[in-house]
DNA sequence: TCAACAGATTAGAATTATTCCAAGAATGCA
DNA sequence: TGCATTCTTGGAATAATTCTAATCTGTTGA
């Protein structure tokens, strides 16, 4: 009954860093974006959408519309702070990955994972086209479960 | 005014052809598939969205509903006559060109255009996960205008 | 030739993802 | 503190796509 006092000091450290990592991308640091960016930012890099990351911060107690998550991670992704990747029409991912990477889509469950700018090169390119340069080189190696059964 | 007696004539090749594809691959030749598929491959390569085929039907003079349009193409994709390019989330593409092959996509203008699958080659690619076999490696190379005044 | 059935088409409703809007809060500088 | 600015929000609006149930068409076998 007393024994969850002042369980904020454990993160407090970690809120701050949020708080000034919204600062210097020229954000206020509201409720709703401290919120979203520690569940954005506080583990592993990860692939969200709009509706899922409103599942979690309602999950954990934030009250939040989905309008704002989809204000929010448009702002994020703006500011650099994420990444939009696209895999499948009809849904947008939300990538905390900001490097070079790229991505395996899995076809059955939809799932996506992140691979190394390493363990991607090129030996050829095509040339850009006049008057453009490139924003991106985004490469999705599709996977799905191998065939049992082999055709022959 | 007695011109265009038989103007048929001179596509009914094509026509037939156009038939044959589609009883090759499974469907029946009814009214609708044929103008879609004569649409669709009467002329080089292209990129088509269901809305921007529709159109071209109705203007053509086909009467079509737009149900049938999606569901054409998602037939016409699933026999392999059309391939699905993802460069936006919230509007599918239908690729007429169903070889290896990758894409550019200009970012201002929406436009997606064929790369040649002999202009990008790989140095490396990862190791493909346990159990799965490759779909497609998709590559989209992001363009835009390149800024005229650099920023330094 | 044609009956009959499987398959195809359709209008419109329904769904899904996302954006827009106007009004009421929260933020932070002066 | 006092505001001007920026945010957030519920709900309506939009956009792309899918679903549904009724109707129609293509094909096939007698």
């Amino acid at each position: 009954m007393d024994m969850h006092e002042h369980v904020h000091t454990a993160d407090a450290q970690g809120r701050q860093d949020t708080v000034e990592r919204l600062k210097r991308a020229g954000l206020r640091p509201t409720r709703q974006r401290i919120a979203l960016a520690e569940l954005l930012f506080g583990t592993a890099d990860r692939h969200v959408t709009a509706e899922q990351l409103h599942g979690e911060a309602s999950n954990a107690g934030t009250r939040i519309s989905l309008a704002t998550v989809y204000n929010t991670l448009h702002q994020f992704t703006a500011a650099g702070l994420l990444r939009e990747v696209v895999v499948e029409s009809g849904r947008s991912y939300f990538d905390t990955n900001t490097g070079s990477h790229h991505h395996f889509y899995y076809e059955d469950s939809g799932d996506i994972v992140d691979i190394d700018a390493a363990n991607v090169a090129f030996a050829a390119l095509p040339e850009t086209p006049d008057g453009h340069e490139i924003a991106a080189v985004d490469v999705v190696i599709r996977v799905r479960p191998r065939d049992r059964i082999r055709r022959r």
